[in-house]
DNA sequence: CCCCGATGAATGTGTATTCATTCACAGTGA
DNA sequence: TCACTGTGAATGAATACACATTCATCGGGG
Protein backbone atom coordinates (compact mmCIF):
# COMPACT_ATOMS: atom_id res chain seq x y z
CA UNK A 1 0.00 0.00 0.00
CA UNK A 2 1.19 3.35 -0.98
CA UNK A 3 1.12 6.09 1.80
CA UNK A 4 -0.82 8.73 1.34
CA UNK A 5 -4.26 7.17 0.64
CA UNK A 6 -7.26 6.68 2.64
CA UNK A 7 -7.12 4.03 4.78
CA UNK A 8 -5.05 5.88 7.45
CA UNK A 9 -3.65 9.32 5.93
CA UNK A 10 -4.00 10.88 9.13
CA UNK A 11 -1.21 8.87 10.54
CA UNK A 12 0.70 8.67 7.49
CA UNK A 13 0.99 12.47 7.07
CA UNK A 14 1.56 13.34 10.96
CA UNK A 15 4.66 10.47 9.88
CA UNK A 16 5.43 12.61 7.36
CA UNK A 17 5.50 15.61 9.19
CA UNK A 18 7.79 14.77 12.18
CA UNK A 19 9.74 12.13 9.56
CA UNK A 20 10.64 15.94 7.59
CA UNK A 21 10.84 17.80 11.15
CA UNK A 22 13.30 15.17 12.34
CA UNK A 23 15.62 15.65 9.12
CA UNK A 24 15.28 19.60 9.10
CA UNK A 25 16.17 19.56 13.18
CA UNK A 26 18.90 16.94 11.87
CA UNK A 27 20.81 19.80 9.23
CA UNK A 28 19.77 22.56 11.61
CA UNK A 29 22.08 21.38 14.52
CA UNK A 30 24.64 19.77 12.46
CA UNK A 31 25.35 22.74 10.25
CA UNK A 32 25.07 24.84 13.52
CA UNK A 33 27.99 22.94 15.07
CA UNK A 34 29.64 22.60 11.92
CA UNK A 35 29.77 26.23 11.62
CA UNK A 36 31.33 26.84 15.21
CA UNK A 37 33.75 24.39 14.17
CA UNK A 38 34.22 26.47 11.42
CA UNK A 39 34.11 29.79 13.16
CA UNK A 40 35.00 29.22 16.78
CA UNK A 41 38.79 27.35 16.14
CA UNK A 42 40.37 28.16 18.55
CA UNK A 43 37.20 27.39 21.45
CA UNK A 44 35.88 24.56 22.35
CA UNK A 45 32.30 23.72 21.21
CA UNK A 46 29.93 23.30 23.38
CA UNK A 47 26.66 22.23 23.47
CA UNK A 48 25.58 25.52 24.71
CA UNK A 49 26.96 27.30 21.64
CA UNK A 50 25.32 24.62 19.25
CA UNK A 51 22.73 25.28 20.56
CA UNK A 52 22.95 29.22 20.78
CA UNK A 53 23.89 28.78 17.13
CA UNK A 54 21.02 27.09 15.84
CA UNK A 55 18.88 28.95 17.68
CA UNK A 56 17.41 26.59 19.62
CA UNK A 57 16.90 25.43 23.79
CA UNK A 58 19.39 22.75 24.69
CA UNK A 59 17.38 20.56 25.68
CA UNK A 60 16.12 20.51 22.25
CA UNK A 61 19.49 18.98 21.12
CA UNK A 62 18.96 15.99 23.47
CA UNK A 63 15.53 15.24 21.20
CA UNK A 64 17.28 14.79 17.96
CA UNK A 65 20.80 13.09 19.08
CA UNK A 66 21.43 11.29 22.09
CA UNK A 67 24.85 12.90 23.25
CA UNK A 68 27.35 15.20 22.12
CA UNK A 69 29.56 13.01 20.57
CA UNK A 70 26.57 11.81 17.74
CA UNK A 71 26.45 15.90 16.97
CA UNK A 72 30.56 16.29 16.52
CA UNK A 73 30.28 12.61 14.65
CA UNK A 74 28.02 14.03 12.33
CA UNK A 75 29.05 17.58 12.04
CA UNK A 76 32.84 16.07 10.99
CA UNK A 77 31.03 13.35 8.79
CA UNK A 78 29.83 16.33 6.90
CA UNK A 79 33.48 17.57 6.40
CA UNK A 80 34.33 14.67 5.10
CA UNK A 81 31.47 13.69 3.01
CA UNK A 82 32.35 17.11 1.26
CA UNK A 83 35.60 15.66 0.35
CA UNK A 84 33.55 12.48 -1.04
CA UNK A 85 31.30 14.54 -3.23
CA UNK A 86 33.79 17.03 -4.83
CA UNK A 87 37.12 15.09 -5.10
CA UNK A 88 34.85 12.73 -7.85
CA UNK A 89 33.14 15.41 -9.30
CA UNK A 90 36.80 16.93 -10.29
CA UNK A 91 38.01 14.31 -12.00
CA UNK A 92 35.27 13.37 -13.72
CA UNK A 93 35.93 12.60 -17.17
CA UNK A 94 39.42 13.12 -16.92
CA UNK A 95 41.31 10.23 -19.17
CA UNK A 96 44.80 10.98 -18.62
CA UNK A 97 45.28 9.33 -14.98
CA UNK A 98 48.59 11.84 -14.01
CA UNK A 99 45.75 14.79 -14.80
CA UNK A 100 43.79 13.07 -12.65
CA UNK A 101 45.89 12.75 -10.04
CA UNK A 102 46.60 16.48 -9.85
CA UNK A 103 42.80 16.93 -10.40
CA UNK A 104 41.93 15.01 -6.92
CA UNK A 105 45.07 16.30 -5.66
CA UNK A 106 43.73 20.07 -6.33
CA UNK A 107 40.11 18.73 -5.05
CA UNK A 108 41.30 17.84 -1.73
CA UNK A 109 43.61 21.00 -1.26
CA UNK A 110 40.62 23.18 -2.49
CA UNK A 111 37.91 21.42 -0.24
CA UNK A 112 40.23 21.72 2.90
CA UNK A 113 41.05 25.28 2.75
CA UNK A 114 36.76 25.34 2.79
CA UNK A 115 36.63 24.37 5.79
CA UNK A 116 40.33 24.40 7.26
CA UNK A 117 39.14 25.44 10.92
CA UNK A 118 37.13 22.42 10.67
CA UNK A 119 39.69 20.15 9.51
CA UNK A 120 41.95 21.06 12.18
CA UNK A 121 39.41 20.43 14.88
CA UNK A 122 38.89 16.91 13.45
CA UNK A 123 42.36 16.42 14.39
CA UNK A 124 41.74 18.30 18.24
CA UNK A 125 38.06 17.10 18.72
CA UNK A 126 39.21 13.69 18.24
CA UNK A 127 40.09 13.37 21.95
CA UNK A 128 36.34 13.51 22.50
CA UNK A 129 35.07 10.58 20.45
CA UNK A 130 34.49 7.00 21.78
CA UNK A 131 36.79 4.57 20.02
CA UNK A 132 33.59 3.46 17.77
CA UNK A 133 33.36 6.93 16.66
CA UNK A 134 37.12 6.76 15.90
CA UNK A 135 37.03 4.03 13.61
CA UNK A 136 34.13 5.52 11.44
CA UNK A 137 35.78 8.56 10.72
CA UNK A 138 38.96 6.37 9.92
CA UNK A 139 37.05 4.48 8.27
CA UNK A 140 36.08 7.54 6.15
CA UNK A 141 39.05 9.01 5.86
CA UNK A 142 40.29 5.91 4.35
CA UNK A 143 37.04 6.08 1.69
CA UNK A 144 37.80 9.66 0.88
CA UNK A 145 41.20 8.64 -0.32
CA UNK A 146 39.88 6.12 -3.28
CA UNK A 147 39.54 8.15 -5.81
CA UNK A 148 43.03 9.40 -5.65
CA UNK A 149 43.95 6.39 -4.83
CA UNK A 150 42.65 4.74 -8.27
CA UNK A 151 44.06 7.24 -10.28
CA UNK A 152 47.69 7.03 -8.70
CA UNK A 153 47.24 2.90 -9.29
CA UNK A 154 46.24 3.86 -13.11
CA UNK A 155 49.22 5.70 -13.15
CA UNK A 156 51.58 3.22 -12.22
CA UNK A 157 50.00 0.85 -14.58
CA UNK A 158 50.26 2.98 -17.09
CA UNK A 159 53.82 3.81 -16.22
CA UNK A 160 53.77 7.29 -16.11
CA UNK A 161 54.11 7.44 -12.17
CA UNK A 162 56.93 5.19 -10.70
CA UNK A 163 56.45 5.65 -6.79
CA UNK A 164 58.15 3.93 -4.54
CA UNK A 165 54.78 2.66 -3.12
CA UNK A 166 51.90 3.66 -4.81
CA UNK A 167 49.62 3.22 -1.54
CA UNK A 168 51.53 5.60 0.26
CA UNK A 169 51.61 7.72 -2.11
CA UNK A 170 48.52 8.82 -2.48
CA UNK A 171 48.23 8.99 1.55
CA UNK A 172 51.48 10.93 1.42
CA UNK A 173 48.88 13.35 -0.97
CA UNK A 174 46.21 12.80 1.59
CA UNK A 175 48.32 14.28 4.51
CA UNK A 176 50.14 16.92 2.50
CA UNK A 177 46.45 18.31 1.52
CA UNK A 178 45.36 17.77 5.13
CA UNK A 179 48.37 19.67 6.08
CA UNK A 180 47.08 23.06 4.31
CA UNK A 181 44.80 23.26 7.07
CA UNK A 182 47.23 21.76 10.40
CA UNK A 183 50.30 24.23 9.08
CA UNK A 184 48.32 27.12 7.88
CA UNK A 185 50.44 29.50 10.13
CA UNK A 186 53.54 28.37 8.29
CA UNK A 187 52.05 28.79 4.54
CA UNK A 188 50.88 31.93 5.50
CA UNK A 189 54.44 33.11 7.23
CA UNK A 190 55.67 32.04 3.44
CA UNK A 191 53.19 34.07 1.61
CA UNK A 192 52.00 30.88 -0.23
CA UNK A 193 48.47 31.23 -1.47
CA UNK A 194 46.14 28.15 -1.72
CA UNK A 195 47.03 28.13 -5.41
CA UNK A 196 50.71 28.57 -4.97
CA UNK A 197 50.96 25.49 -2.43
CA UNK A 198 48.78 23.45 -4.75
CA UNK A 199 51.46 24.11 -7.93
CA UNK A 200 54.55 23.53 -5.60
CA UNK A 201 53.07 20.66 -3.70
CA UNK A 202 52.28 19.00 -7.49
CA UNK A 203 55.50 19.50 -8.69
CA UNK A 204 57.65 18.33 -5.45
CA UNK A 205 55.72 15.56 -4.91
CA UNK A 206 53.46 14.52 -7.71
CA UNK A 207 56.50 16.32 -10.63
CA UNK A 208 58.80 13.98 -9.09
CA UNK A 209 57.10 10.35 -9.57
CA UNK A 210 56.95 11.01 -12.78
CA UNK A 211 58.88 8.39 -15.32
CA UNK A 212 61.38 8.80 -17.56
CA UNK A 213 58.86 8.81 -20.13
CA UNK A 214 56.15 10.59 -18.72
CA UNK A 215 58.71 13.48 -17.92
CA UNK A 216 58.81 14.55 -21.78
CA UNK A 217 55.27 13.48 -22.35
CA UNK A 218 53.53 15.19 -19.31
CA UNK A 219 55.96 18.49 -19.07
CA UNK A 220 53.22 20.79 -19.90
CA UNK A 221 51.72 19.81 -16.46
CA UNK A 222 54.13 21.22 -14.56
CA UNK A 223 55.05 24.60 -15.94
CA UNK B 1 83.62 39.66 45.27
CA UNK B 2 83.42 35.67 45.20
CA UNK B 3 80.22 34.33 46.30
CA UNK B 4 80.82 31.61 49.16
CA UNK B 5 83.47 33.56 51.12
CA UNK B 6 83.10 34.83 54.54
CA UNK B 7 80.66 38.30 54.15
CA UNK B 8 77.70 36.96 53.73
CA UNK B 9 77.96 33.07 53.14
CA UNK B 10 74.65 32.30 54.95
CA UNK B 11 72.71 34.00 52.35
CA UNK B 12 74.94 32.35 49.29
CA UNK B 13 74.42 29.10 50.30
CA UNK B 14 70.62 29.74 50.72
CA UNK B 15 70.33 30.87 47.77
CA UNK B 16 72.46 28.18 46.22
CA UNK B 17 70.42 25.38 47.53
CA UNK B 18 66.57 27.35 46.73
CA UNK B 19 67.80 27.32 42.93
CA UNK B 20 68.85 23.98 43.21
CA UNK B 21 65.38 22.82 44.47
CA UNK B 22 63.78 25.05 42.16
CA UNK B 23 65.23 23.88 38.98
CA UNK B 24 64.71 20.19 40.41
CA UNK B 25 61.07 20.71 41.18
CA UNK B 26 61.08 22.21 37.41
CA UNK B 27 62.23 18.92 36.07
CA UNK B 28 60.52 16.70 38.36
CA UNK B 29 57.48 18.25 37.42
CA UNK B 30 57.79 18.67 33.70
CA UNK B 31 58.83 15.22 33.56
CA UNK B 32 55.82 14.02 35.11
CA UNK B 33 53.89 16.19 32.36
CA UNK B 34 55.76 14.81 29.42
CA UNK B 35 55.23 11.17 30.71
CA UNK B 36 51.81 11.71 31.36
CA UNK B 37 51.48 13.07 27.62
CA UNK B 38 53.01 10.07 26.63
CA UNK B 39 51.56 7.22 28.82
CA UNK B 40 47.59 8.74 28.90
CA UNK B 41 47.70 9.25 25.19
CA UNK B 42 43.99 9.42 24.82
CA UNK B 43 43.10 11.14 28.52
CA UNK B 44 43.65 14.95 29.09
CA UNK B 45 46.44 15.73 31.30
CA UNK B 46 45.08 17.49 34.80
CA UNK B 47 46.71 19.06 37.13
CA UNK B 48 45.88 16.48 39.54
CA UNK B 49 47.23 13.92 37.74
CA UNK B 50 50.36 15.78 37.07
CA UNK B 51 50.58 15.86 40.67
CA UNK B 52 50.30 12.52 41.17
CA UNK B 53 52.84 11.38 38.80
CA UNK B 54 55.69 13.72 40.20
CA UNK B 55 54.66 12.54 43.27
CA UNK B 56 53.92 15.90 44.91
CA UNK B 57 50.73 17.93 46.31
CA UNK B 58 48.62 19.79 43.72
CA UNK B 59 49.22 23.21 45.24
CA UNK B 60 53.12 23.02 44.88
CA UNK B 61 52.25 23.02 41.27
CA UNK B 62 51.48 26.59 41.68
CA UNK B 63 54.79 27.48 43.43
CA UNK B 64 57.06 26.60 40.43
CA UNK B 65 54.66 27.09 38.08
CA UNK B 66 52.17 30.43 37.53
CA UNK B 67 49.91 28.06 35.85
CA UNK B 68 48.46 24.47 33.38
CA UNK B 69 49.84 26.55 30.18
CA UNK B 70 53.36 27.17 31.99
CA UNK B 71 54.11 23.33 32.59
CA UNK B 72 52.39 22.23 29.27
CA UNK B 73 55.00 24.45 27.50
CA UNK B 74 57.61 23.02 29.03
CA UNK B 75 56.70 19.59 28.63
CA UNK B 76 56.00 20.04 24.54
CA UNK B 77 59.22 22.57 24.52
CA UNK B 78 61.07 19.36 25.85
CA UNK B 79 60.00 16.66 23.44
CA UNK B 80 60.91 19.40 20.73
CA UNK B 81 64.30 19.92 22.27
CA UNK B 82 64.77 15.99 22.01
CA UNK B 83 64.41 17.00 17.89
CA UNK B 84 66.96 19.73 18.49
CA UNK B 85 69.66 17.72 20.05
CA UNK B 86 69.21 14.42 18.06
CA UNK B 87 68.70 15.72 14.70
CA UNK B 88 71.84 17.52 14.55
CA UNK B 89 74.21 14.66 16.50
CA UNK B 90 72.73 11.92 13.68
CA UNK B 91 73.66 13.82 10.69
CA UNK B 92 77.37 15.39 12.54
CA UNK B 93 80.11 14.16 10.43
CA UNK B 94 78.06 12.97 7.33
CA UNK B 95 79.75 14.98 4.04
CA UNK B 96 77.71 13.77 1.43
CA UNK B 97 74.55 15.98 1.25
CA UNK B 98 71.56 13.69 0.32
CA UNK B 99 72.99 11.30 2.82
CA UNK B 100 72.84 13.47 5.21
CA UNK B 101 68.99 14.75 4.16
CA UNK B 102 68.27 10.85 4.67
CA UNK B 103 69.86 10.68 7.71
CA UNK B 104 68.32 13.74 9.28
CA UNK B 105 64.95 12.21 8.04
CA UNK B 106 65.86 9.31 9.52
CA UNK B 107 66.68 10.94 12.96
CA UNK B 108 63.06 12.90 12.58
CA UNK B 109 61.22 10.15 12.24
CA UNK B 110 62.81 8.09 15.20
CA UNK B 111 62.64 11.25 17.48
CA UNK B 112 58.90 10.86 16.89
CA UNK B 113 58.28 7.44 17.52
CA UNK B 114 60.28 7.64 20.94
CA UNK B 115 57.92 10.54 21.59
CA UNK B 116 54.23 9.38 19.47
CA UNK B 117 51.80 9.47 21.99
CA UNK B 118 53.39 13.11 23.19
CA UNK B 119 53.63 14.93 19.46
CA UNK B 120 50.16 13.84 18.91
CA UNK B 121 49.12 16.15 22.44
CA UNK B 122 51.10 18.71 20.93
CA UNK B 123 48.39 19.05 17.94
CA UNK B 124 45.68 18.57 20.20
CA UNK B 125 46.71 20.26 23.79
CA UNK B 126 47.52 23.30 21.52
CA UNK B 127 43.97 24.44 22.07
CA UNK B 128 44.83 24.89 25.71
CA UNK B 129 47.65 27.61 24.87
CA UNK B 130 47.55 31.07 24.37
CA UNK B 131 48.38 32.60 21.23
CA UNK B 132 52.22 33.94 22.89
CA UNK B 133 52.72 29.98 23.65
CA UNK B 134 51.40 28.34 20.33
CA UNK B 135 53.77 31.12 18.76
CA UNK B 136 56.91 30.19 20.83
CA UNK B 137 56.29 26.18 19.94
CA UNK B 138 55.82 27.22 16.47
CA UNK B 139 59.00 29.25 16.33
CA UNK B 140 60.59 26.06 17.96
CA UNK B 141 59.75 24.05 15.28
CA UNK B 142 60.99 25.99 12.71
CA UNK B 143 64.12 25.75 14.74
CA UNK B 144 64.17 21.72 14.60
CA UNK B 145 63.43 22.31 10.92
CA UNK B 146 66.95 23.52 10.41
CA UNK B 147 69.51 21.40 10.54
CA UNK B 148 67.26 19.22 7.70
CA UNK B 149 66.44 22.44 5.85
CA UNK B 150 70.53 23.25 5.74
CA UNK B 151 70.94 19.66 3.84
CA UNK B 152 68.74 20.01 1.36
CA UNK B 153 70.07 23.35 0.55
CA UNK B 154 73.64 22.14 0.34
CA UNK B 155 72.03 19.33 -1.59
CA UNK B 156 70.14 21.40 -4.25
CA UNK B 157 73.41 23.62 -4.53
CA UNK B 158 75.74 20.31 -4.57
CA UNK B 159 72.55 19.80 -7.83
CA UNK B 160 72.07 16.12 -6.52
CA UNK B 161 68.33 17.09 -5.58
CA UNK B 162 66.39 19.37 -7.56
CA UNK B 163 62.79 19.86 -5.67
CA UNK B 164 60.41 22.32 -7.11
CA UNK B 165 61.43 24.54 -3.93
CA UNK B 166 64.17 23.61 -1.01
CA UNK B 167 62.05 24.75 1.74
CA UNK B 168 59.04 23.17 1.04
CA UNK B 169 60.57 20.25 0.16
CA UNK B 170 62.55 20.09 3.72
CA UNK B 171 58.98 20.92 5.51
CA UNK B 172 57.36 18.00 4.10
CA UNK B 173 59.66 15.92 5.12
CA UNK B 174 59.31 17.51 8.70
CA UNK B 175 55.32 16.76 8.17
CA UNK B 176 55.90 13.31 6.64
CA UNK B 177 58.01 12.53 10.05
CA UNK B 178 55.44 13.69 12.48
CA UNK B 179 52.63 11.84 10.41
CA UNK B 180 54.26 8.88 11.31
CA UNK B 181 52.64 9.41 14.83
CA UNK B 182 49.57 11.40 13.93
CA UNK B 183 48.57 8.73 11.42
CA UNK B 184 49.89 5.71 12.75
CA UNK B 185 46.70 3.99 13.12
CA UNK B 186 46.64 4.20 9.27
CA UNK B 187 50.70 2.55 9.08
CA UNK B 188 49.59 0.25 11.72
CA UNK B 189 47.08 -1.16 9.66
CA UNK B 190 49.42 -1.33 6.78
CA UNK B 191 51.62 -3.45 8.96
CA UNK B 192 54.27 -1.01 8.17
CA UNK B 193 57.52 -0.91 10.49
CA UNK B 194 59.18 2.27 11.70
CA UNK B 195 62.01 0.84 9.79
CA UNK B 196 60.01 0.19 6.69
CA UNK B 197 58.20 3.68 6.87
CA UNK B 198 61.88 5.79 6.36
CA UNK B 199 62.65 3.00 3.89
CA UNK B 200 59.62 3.84 1.61
CA UNK B 201 59.02 7.57 2.67
CA UNK B 202 62.94 8.25 1.87
CA UNK B 203 62.38 6.27 -1.46
CA UNK B 204 59.04 8.25 -2.40
CA UNK B 205 59.98 12.09 -1.46
CA UNK B 206 64.01 12.11 -1.33
CA UNK B 207 64.52 9.58 -3.80
CA UNK B 208 62.01 11.19 -6.16
CA UNK B 209 63.86 14.55 -6.18
CA UNK B 210 67.02 13.46 -7.53
CA UNK B 211 68.75 14.85 -9.94
CA UNK B 212 69.27 12.55 -13.12
CA UNK B 213 73.59 12.53 -12.40
CA UNK B 214 72.32 12.16 -8.66
CA UNK B 215 69.96 8.91 -9.90
CA UNK B 216 73.22 7.39 -10.60
CA UNK B 217 75.71 8.27 -8.54
CA UNK B 218 73.44 7.83 -5.64
CA UNK B 219 71.71 4.81 -6.41
CA UNK B 220 73.08 2.70 -3.38
CA UNK B 221 71.51 4.59 -0.95
CA UNK B 222 67.75 3.33 -2.36
CA UNK B 223 68.51 0.12 -2.21
C1' DC C 1 -8.40 19.83 26.66
C1' DC C 2 -4.78 16.99 25.68
C1' DC C 3 -0.52 15.94 23.29
C1' DC C 4 4.05 16.74 22.33
C1' DG C 5 7.67 19.73 20.62
C1' DA C 6 10.24 22.92 22.87
C1' DT C 7 12.23 25.35 26.77
C1' DG C 8 15.97 26.68 30.03
C1' DA C 9 16.94 26.44 34.85
C1' DA C 10 18.92 22.96 37.68
C1' DT C 11 22.14 19.11 38.49
C1' DG C 12 26.39 16.56 38.41
C1' DT C 13 31.06 16.13 37.13
C1' DG C 14 35.74 17.20 36.02
C1' DT C 15 39.23 20.09 36.78
C1' DA C 16 42.09 24.63 37.26
C1' DT C 17 43.26 27.47 40.95
C1' DT C 18 43.48 29.16 45.84
C1' DC C 19 44.51 29.37 50.67
C1' DA C 20 44.45 28.16 55.53
C1' DT C 21 47.16 24.96 57.77
C1' DT C 22 50.98 21.69 58.72
C1' DC C 23 55.66 20.55 59.02
C1' DA C 24 60.78 20.52 59.01
C1' DC C 25 64.44 22.85 60.30
C1' DA C 26 67.92 26.60 60.98
C1' DG C 27 69.01 30.05 64.00
C1' DT C 28 69.05 31.84 68.84
C1' DG C 29 69.57 32.22 73.71
C1' DA C 30 70.31 29.80 78.07
C1' DT D 1 72.59 20.19 74.98
C1' DC D 2 67.97 21.69 74.87
C1' DA D 3 63.68 24.56 74.36
C1' DC D 4 61.82 28.17 71.62
C1' DT D 5 60.66 30.49 67.40
C1' DG D 6 60.48 32.44 62.74
C1' DT D 7 60.55 31.02 57.93
C1' DG D 8 59.11 29.10 53.91
C1' DA D 9 58.29 24.65 51.60
C1' DA D 10 54.59 21.55 51.09
C1' DT D 11 49.92 19.97 51.63
C1' DG D 12 45.16 18.93 50.12
C1' DA D 13 40.49 20.28 51.05
C1' DA D 14 37.74 23.97 49.37
C1' DT D 15 36.37 27.06 45.66
C1' DA D 16 35.07 28.53 41.13
C1' DC D 17 33.83 27.61 36.79
C1' DA D 18 32.79 25.42 32.35
C1' DC D 19 30.13 22.27 30.45
C1' DA D 20 27.27 17.79 29.45
C1' DT D 21 23.01 16.10 30.63
C1' DT D 22 18.27 16.03 32.74
C1' DC D 23 13.61 17.24 33.83
C1' DA D 24 9.67 19.90 35.42
C1' DT D 25 7.14 23.04 32.90
C1' DC D 26 5.08 25.68 29.09
C1' DG D 27 1.99 26.61 25.24
C1' DG D 28 -0.12 26.17 20.81
C1' DG D 29 -2.47 23.20 17.35
C1' DG D 30 -5.58 19.25 16.53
Amino acid sequence: MVPGTVASEGKDVAAVVSAARTSARHHQIVNAAAALMQTRGSTSVSMQSIAAEAGVSVGLLYKYFSNKEEILLAAISQVLNDFTVRVPQAIGGIEDPVERTIAAFRAFCEAVDDQRRAVVLTYRESRALSQAGLDEIKRREIETLQPLRQAVDDAVRAELLVPADAELFAYDLLILAHSWALKHWYFQSRDLGLDDYIALQTRTIIGAALSAEARRTHAHLFA
